[in-house]
Parts: C-alpha cells; structure tokens; sequence
DNA sequence: GACGATTGTTAGTGCAACATACAAAAAGAG
DNA sequence: CTCTTTTTGTATGTTGCACTAACAATCGTC
C-alpha cells in the first residue's frame, strides 16, 4: 500500500490539501453543497436555544414582511411546494407564533399573520441572524459580500 | 432587472417588485440557502433517471478518487458526522456499488472501494454532473466561476 | 350550472443530520 | 505488561424537509 493515509488525527492538516477531492474542486455545486452545510450548522448552532431551524425563520420574517399572506404566495417567496409550507406552518403555529385566518375575498386561501409571540420572536430571532450573519461576512470584504449576493442570487432567480 | 415578480395575493398589493423579501435581500445566508435550493432541485432532475442523490454521487467519486478510504476519512472529506456517513454508504452498498472491506492495519476501521458497477456508474453520473455543471455555470463568465469557488471555498475551509 | 384550475389539507415515502449508546480495536499512561 | 481513553463502525430513534398523490372546497369562466 503507497499511502499511508489512516494518519487521520484530528490535527492532521492534510498535506495534500487540493489534491484531496481531484477535479470535484472545479464543480460549482459540490462548493455550493459545502458551503451551505457549513451555513446550515452554524446557522443551527447559533438557534439551538431558540430551537428554530433556517426555514423557520425565514417563514416569520416573510410572514411579518407580508400580513395576510397565503401560504401559496409564502411557498412561491420560498421556493417551496405547498407540502412543505404547510408542514412549516404548522409547527410554527403550534407553537404560537403563526395564526391562520379567513380570506375575505377568497375562500380558499387563508391569512398567516404572526401572533405577538410570534413578533417578539422574530426579533430575537433578527439578532441571532445579524451575529450568523457577521461570522458568515466576516471573510468577505463588502464589495465582495456584494458580488457573492448578486452571483447567488443569478442562480437562484 | 427583469423580475417575473410572483401574483401575491390581493391583500398585498402596494409591494414593488424588489421589495418582495425586504431586507432579507441583505442576508447572505438567506441566497446561500436559495441557492442551493435551486441546485438542489436542478441536480435531482438531471438524476432521477440514475436514482441517484448529490450526496451519493460526491461519495462515489470520492471513494474512487480515494481506494480504500475508511468511513471516517470520508465522513471527513464530506463533512458529515459518522452516523450520517454510515447511512449513505449503506445505501450504496445494498445497490452494489461499493463494498467494504476488512483494513489490514487497524482492525477498527473498514476500507471502501467501488464495484465494477460503481465504477460504471460513477461514469454515467459524471457525464450528468458535466451537464448539471454546464446548466449552473450557464450564468458566469469563467472568471466568475474561479471568484465564485473561492468564495465558497472561504465559508466551507 | 358545469368544468377546469387553484388552495389548503392529509398521508406516505425518502433522504439526511443529529444524538445516543454499544462493542471491538487501537493508542496511550502508569 | 495492565488499565484507561480514544477511535471506529454500528444500531436506533428523532427531527426536518422535499416530494408525490389524492381529496374537498372554492373560484373563474364558459
């Protein structure tokens, strides 16, 4: 055996750096699968004592952003189908932050609006995710932040 | 800014266009997340033919980059924990397209390698990564990729 | 009024991240 | 060399999320 690679003690800093994942270092997605689980847990990290995953934040805010919303148009913010939004909503307003309410002029949608708790919430939620957030900048310069936003956002638009 | 701006419902209707997500447009971690939603998603229609994830496709070319790498160096390389590791190579394993092995120096650990119909496979699902690629890099100039990956890589190193 | 589309809902599947606990083997300390 | 700690693989269970398929109520249109 030419490699002796069961060396893999926690302070092993890789000699071979780049040459460890060959020509995946050129894929775009792998980068962009890494770098969002590095977000992903930190992101939980920084919420575990909220207890209040990425997508449920997300949902408050835009919820906040839009009173009266329904949860199609929150689904198509989010860029989710409506399973997904309707298995998000309901824990948040199982958990008394989210209330569900009758359209007026469409009997089939329904209103979202935060309760009280649910705004006291996203408040503290808000400065958890500006600290998330300087971690996550912290490596960039702001033109570069900048640049990152556009070229991620040309992905997902 | 060509925005095809989603029909919200009527109970919002003084919103412009970029104002959809407020100041959420700020966050990066909120693009990161979006991003990789719409990678996600393009990713796993250019691989239901195979049946084949993001995740197991990184796995498969790694162990074939990597021949007898144990599940902890592995769990390394991906970043993910052992459990989670154990789950994929499960999977992989119970297809036929990996197989374990004793390791001849530490009892412990397990070697990893592809079977011929690994191998086979890793091949068809690189030709999908290539034009999973080309549909994701679409959108940048190739100067723009090389800024991209290293601003990726800055989060996920 | 009938019909097709939309909205919310439920149920079920699959993947993945995480925590915990356990056994076997290795590494380290005395 | 023993004794202890660490590492590795494994099993188990929980949670979150994405997706599909089906269904009822409602809306818009013809």
């Amino acid at each position: 055996m030419t490699r002796p690679k069961e060396i893999l003690s926690p302070t092993t800093p890789h000699v071979e750096g780049d040459d460890d994942i060959g020509e995946i270092r050129d894929i775009v997605g792998f980068h962009i699968r890494l770098a969002y689980g590095a977000v992903y847990r930190h992101f939980t990290e920084t919420f575990t004592h909220l207890d209040l995953t990425q997508k449920q934040v997300s949902v408050l805010w835009l919820v906040d952003l839009h009173p009266d919303i329904a949860q199609t148009g929150l689904a198509q913010l989010m860029r989710m189908d409506r399973a997904t939004t309707m298995a998000i909503v309901n824990r948040l307003q199982a958990r008394g932050y989210l209330v569900r309410g009758k359209s007026l002029d469409d009997g089939r949608k329904q209103t979202l609006n935060l309760t009280d708790a649910g705004r006291q919430m996203l408040a503290t939620a808000k400065d958890a995710v500006v600290e998330h957030e300087r971690w996550l900048k912290s490596r960039f310069t702001e033109k570069e932040v900048v640049s990152l936003i556009e070229m991620l956002t040309r992905i997902h638009d």
